[in-house]
DNA sequence: CTAATATTCAAGTAATCGATTAAAGACTTG
DNA sequence: CAAGTCTTTAATCGATTACTTGAATATTAG
């Protein structure tokens, strides 16, 4: 039935079997880069064009593009023009599970990624973050919470939590006296591995805020089910 | 504060991301090999010794134990001795996750994975595979539903759904008189892409036996968190 | 046509990867 | 402790692959 060659039973199957598992293979290699990770993370929070992705990411636009090629032929992101802009986005709501299991798993089992977490984010958190449970219950008890959006506006325009502000980080500093001192000012940004809510927390604290950090952000908020508001998008 | 030839902004904040970053991709890296996502598909089904992983996977002992090394090093199998032999399996159910999620995003956005799931476990089902909840109504209701479980014996014994019958796959042409002709038959194996289900299937309906396929595997049943029956294991 | 944005190409460097073979380790048993 | 079983490690080879950069090319808008 098969080539004459082969000595083992099945060796139809085995060769098929191989080729299967080498193309589930890659899938992860396409995820086996910490710059395309880096993109997946950013587009976990909205669609970007190349050129706003390379500069989020600091790399050239090309390289940037390189590697958004890869992640698109493996299906993980899509995209659509406009005008002479490109705007790539995660493929759906999996892709983002994936990726957030990967970092789950990673950040459970491996010593190296709390370590270089804390490197990155600053120093272990003075204060626990708050969980996602947390807030919902103490906004639906009426508890004083100020939630406090720090990303860019734009992504802040494209969905935010309910009755969160905007105060970008960059302009925390010179826009502190919109915030209350009375109440506790919970901070989020675009998910655990995001420095800005880290660095807004700091900020605050030092002014002498009562502030927390959400313990994730944006997306995971959104994948859980959680309501996220929009406002009218997809300027001209 | 960092060293002076950097010009850009945040020039330490960069190389931390990078590094944390990479951390992650270390861990898609491990995932991102056939025969590594052979191993892992396998330990799904529970623990295994380096010499019968070889031999279920066809590679060499040597080779077998490379792989679980690097799967090793990165936190997704652990193992245990016992007497000469070592067993491994996965570290928790969250890797099974990970798998499970990786393959169904590749399912379901990569025309090649379906050709060549096709050419290993063969021609499209000619019957609709049951799914786990039309089986959970079916027993429920007291239908006459026979479970048949395809794989080896010892993997029955580690864990089987409840009211299983075990005919391993190779004995199954010569004692097909232990099954009924008059209720439908439903086989299962270790997931949707083992091939022991589909040729149990095959063969049972060729024998005129009313035969259809669990669309996935004992594995799947577990995570799904419904109830799993195992006998005393752990041979002396 | 020009400007703006994105992709592709070519090139170079580096690095990695996977399989095999043989030797070494670890443990058990007699 | 010597022999036997099972597993890991080290060395090697071949080949391939991966990533970045800079220049050239597409694509669209105006």
């Amino acid at each position: 039935m098969s080539r004459p060659g082969e000595s083992s039973r099945e060796p139809d199957g085995r060769r098929a079997k191989t080729a299967l598992f080498d193309e589930f293979a890659r899938l992860a290699q396409a995820l086996a880069n910490g710059r395309r990770l880096e993109i997946v993370d950013v587009l976990a929070n909205g669609e970007r064009t190349v050129e706003r992705l390379a500069a989020e990411t600091g790399l050239s636009v090309a390289n940037a593009s390189q590697h958004l090629q890869v992640l698109r032929e493996v299906g993980l992101v899509r995209r659509r023009r406009d005008g002479t802009r490109i705007y790539y986005e995660l493929r759906d709501a999996e892709v983002f599970d994936m990726w957030r299991n990967l970092r789950n798993v990673a950040a459970q089992h491996r010593a190296e990624i709390s370590q270089l977490a804390e490197a990155y984010l600053g120093a272990r958190d003075s204060l626990e973050p708050v969980t996602r449970a947390d807030l919902l219950r103490r906004l639906k008890r009426g508890e004083d919470v100020v939630l406090l959006d720090v990303r860019p506006t734009e992504e802040f325009t494209a969905g935010h939590l309910p009755a969160a502000i905007s105060i970008p980080l960059a302009e925390l500093r010179r826009r502190l006296r919109e915030l209350p001192r009375d109440k506790e000012v919970v901070a989020y940004c675009r998910g655990p591995y995001c420095a800005f809510a880290h660095k807004a927390v700091r900020i605050l604290q030092q002014a002498g805020f009562h502030a927390r950090r959400l313990e994730d952000g944006l997306p995971e908020w959104r994948a859980a089910g959680l309501p996220v508001i929009a406002m009218g998008e997809r300027r001209s």
